[in-house]
DNA sequence: CGTTCGGTTGATTAGAATCAACTAATGTGG
DNA sequence: CCACATTAGTTGATTCTAATCAACCGAACG
């Protein structure tokens, strides 16, 4: 059962913690690491398709995500987690799975909020964390409301390569991206069908391939256009702004 | 130009100031309300469809919107900001409009990073504004992701309706919601047409009507229904979680 | 070695966009 | 205060994208 890398247990200490240069705690400095451990509550190992129900963790392996259920049975995914992103359950029913074998460290909110009321450096990290939280779903909300179906897969399977290249958990060519069709689907509000089809029309035109758990970027200039609208230019704005201020 | 009360201009004292309660400023216990002073950076009266460039203000009275153009020329509206509410312009490449005349207390972003450095509540209370956008933006993701045109309409007037509830601005029959179906189509990622049958649809069962920037309510129990999805159940889950951790 | 899961393909249907008028408000300048 | 112009809302016909339905294939796996 050890054979999948991501089940690999944490460092012992945070100092030699490989995700902290992308994580919450990127601001505590080398000499204060040791206070850290004040924080932590604890690792675990989880398999893929685990629901994890730890109210705030980091990423250290394998990837993670969020999803909600829809009334008619369907789900909704919310985001997806990669090494290094701080997670938190929140209370509105949305739930956490593993999508890979993943380990993370657990948090004790209390002491992570008690911790960051003396020091605002972390406290200011933590918004930067929400505030980037925040963009990616302003993103993704563009993507359901104006993209179409090709478009919505190139500009996540984009988001996806940059957060990992960030990481280093990528290169130009490609990265191992572990996602099914079904979540793709679920991510971007498309059938798996049609998730499908867009892919199958993407490793086509030579532009891009997602096999076993790998993702491939043929052709990034043409990928690029894809996610930022392939289609010809439109008519006007539906509402125009009129005068600037400020 | 006066007879518009978003115009009115904001009281000098932010210990008089009405929206304080639901506003990131909420924190400040009322002794020390003078020390706001020190944040804010001036006050702002813009007309409809104004854009607003300052990049951190509190709304008090009237209401914006971000929203970010599309390459084809459309527009995806991305959050609706109330009065009380806090909004930052963010660098990417989003814009502020105001959506009604509106008037606004403008921030300093660096004394209020000064400020919350040495009152980890203030801090609190951000991150909590934070959170709450977030878990916004997911729903409306779900909307856009499985819900069919009538339920994100639903969805989306139920939403401001209980926003505009909490701060006192509506009764459970209704509230000046000065949305023009434009802007419903543009935030739900609809067309103005198919907007304005799924408005007509509700007026029609006798469930809801928005009119001269008016929401009435009609049957909540039907609004609420229609939002949770109306079509009957389908098929199972596309991705099933396996186990309980944690 | 059969079963299940993930992926693929085709045919049909449904929901929403687009296109095209047209009407009702709002507003503005003369 | 009216006449015209512009904006907002409405309705119908048509087209198109993506969902649904229905098989089927290959690989992984117990």
């Amino acid at each position: 059962m050890s054979r999948n890398p991501n089940l690999t247990p944490l460092p012992g200490s945070c100092a030699a913690c490989t995700v902290r240069p992308f994580a919450l705690f990127r601001v505590i400095p080398q000499a204060r690491v040791g206070e850290i451990a004040r924080i932590r509550s604890g690792v675990r190992l989880v398999r893929s398709g685990d629901a994890i129900l730890d109210a705030v963790f980091t990423m250290y392996a394998g990837w993670a995500f969020t999803w909600t259920a829809t009334p008619d049975g369907r789900r909704q995914v919310l985001d997806f987690h990669l090494p290094g992103d701080l997670v938190e359950r929140s209370e509105d029913a949305a739930e956490v799975e593993a999508l890979t074998d993943a380990s993370f460290c657990i948090l004790s909110k209390e002491r992570l909020c008690a911790f960051m009321g003396h020091d605002p450096g972390l406290a200011l990290s933590y918004v930067e964390g929400l505030t980037r939280d925040r963009a990616r779903m302003r993103e993704r909300l563009t993507s359901l409301g104006r993209r179409d179906a090709a478009g919505r897969v190139a500009h996540l399977l984009l988001e996806l390569h940059g957060r990992l290249l960030r990481r280093g958990g990528a290169d130009a060519r490609g990265a191992a991206v572990p996602l099914k069709q079904a979540h793709l689907a679920d991510a971007l509000g498309l059938s798996v069908e049609h998730a499908n089809r867009a892919l199958a029309s993407m490793r086509k035109e030579g532009i891009a391939t997602l096999n076993k758990g790998r993702l491939e970027i043929q052709d990034r200039r043409a990928m690029e256009d894809l996610a930022g609208w392939a289609g010809t230019a439109h008519a006007g704005t539906t509402l125009a702004p009129r005068t600037l201020v400020g």
